[in-house]
DNA sequence: TGTACATCAGTGAACGCGCGTTCACTGATGTAC
DNA sequence: TGTACATCAGTGAACGCGCGTTCACTGATGTAC
């Protein structure tokens, strides 16, 4: 049954927006094409009529998120009294290492839900990939108001932190909170 | 045909260090039973005279790894004389950050390549990746001479760091190389 | 505006493939005598 | 020490299963007249 062009586009964005979630909370080979067109509410051979490969939908997941991010650091960055965009920055770091961003897998940071599977993926995420971290981490050095080398310190600090926090989160809750204590500071 | 105990019991080893090594440079999920047993110079089939199961080769690889990667430290957290500790800490977190320990991932350190997806893996392995990561912690805090929050922070940028540089290694080795030098400082 | 028909988003069965695991078998080892 | 036999590490075919992908089909939409 056919259905609007614009139903289509609401279900092809529908399916990026649950593939955003789902592979950042399973991993890309965690989660299958049915799966993630259950989870859009369709089946799934309906798929290839929106991606010509799962490839590309990770693309375009990955794509995606980046996007989200890029928004939320670049309000940062974009702050433009320094003292409101020192405590901007501050605000952001913490809620960074919060409990609460550790344990909401589907909706965390692009670099610590991919980093680790990336550089096993196609070239079409890789890129995707590359192209968002570079853009994030302009404008993180540029938010943190750091020399770039202080703050890309900074930021790699960040990540193994929550990398590292999340790691241990159902077997050593205590050190998964020192993890993300020790670096909030 | 059967052949001795001793030569059993090698085979046995040869598989575990092909599974430390090949689960760290592909992933848990990236390296099939058939593959690992002809890296080890059999075939699959004998594979259930020595594991229970996959989950069970995935945990003895990943306590194998913490118990090289163990050994590493604690020689420098055990270093009596404090200069040469302190010498032997710093080259150790050089060459943590080196070029050439982002390229070998094959042998590299447990956290920077299971951190990722420990946590979707069984039971077996997170309990032997918790309990070898906080052995790790307690002698880096040592090697490192830092107040204990100090290092967790210190240790947490040196994973941040190589896990950011190797997941643009291959399409950004520019900016994969920032994230190394950073850090190095 | 109304009618006839081509288009195509979505369905669900089916495909080949690789996976983890099982199993009957082999034959040298280890052991009981 | 020598002989007979049970043991068991390793082999390779086979299993069920889930995966990514394909395909014939459906029927409302979009379009040509």
């Amino acid at each position: 049954m056919r259905i609007t062009k614009q139903r289509a586009a609401e279900n092809r964005a529908r399916v990026v927006d649950e593939a955003a979630r789902l592979f950042r909370k399973k991993g890309f080979d965690g989660v299958g094409v049915a799966e993630l067109m259950a989870a859009a509410g369709m089946t799934h051979g309906g798929f290839y009529n929106h991606f010509r490969s799962k490839d590309e939908v990770e693309a375009a997941a990955c794509a995606a998120v980046f996007d989200k991010s890029l928004a939320g650091i670049r309000a940062v960055a974009e702050e433009a009294d320094p003292a409101a965009r020192a405590a901007a920055f501050r605000a952001y770091c913490a809620r960074y290492l919060s409990a609460a961003a550790r344990d909401a897998r589907g909706a965390s940071c692009p670099m610590v839900a991919f980093a680790g599977d990336v550089s096993r993926q196609s070239e079409l995420v890789r890129a995707a990939y590359a192209e968002g971290l570079t853009a994030y981490l302009d404008a993180f050095v540029k938010a943190s108001d750091l020399p770039r080398d202080a703050a890309v310190r900074a930021y790699a600090g960040l990540v193994g932190a929550l990398t590292l926090a999340r790691s241990v989160a159902a077997d050593d809750p205590a050190l998964s909170d020192e993890f993300l204590a020790a670096s909030r500071d």
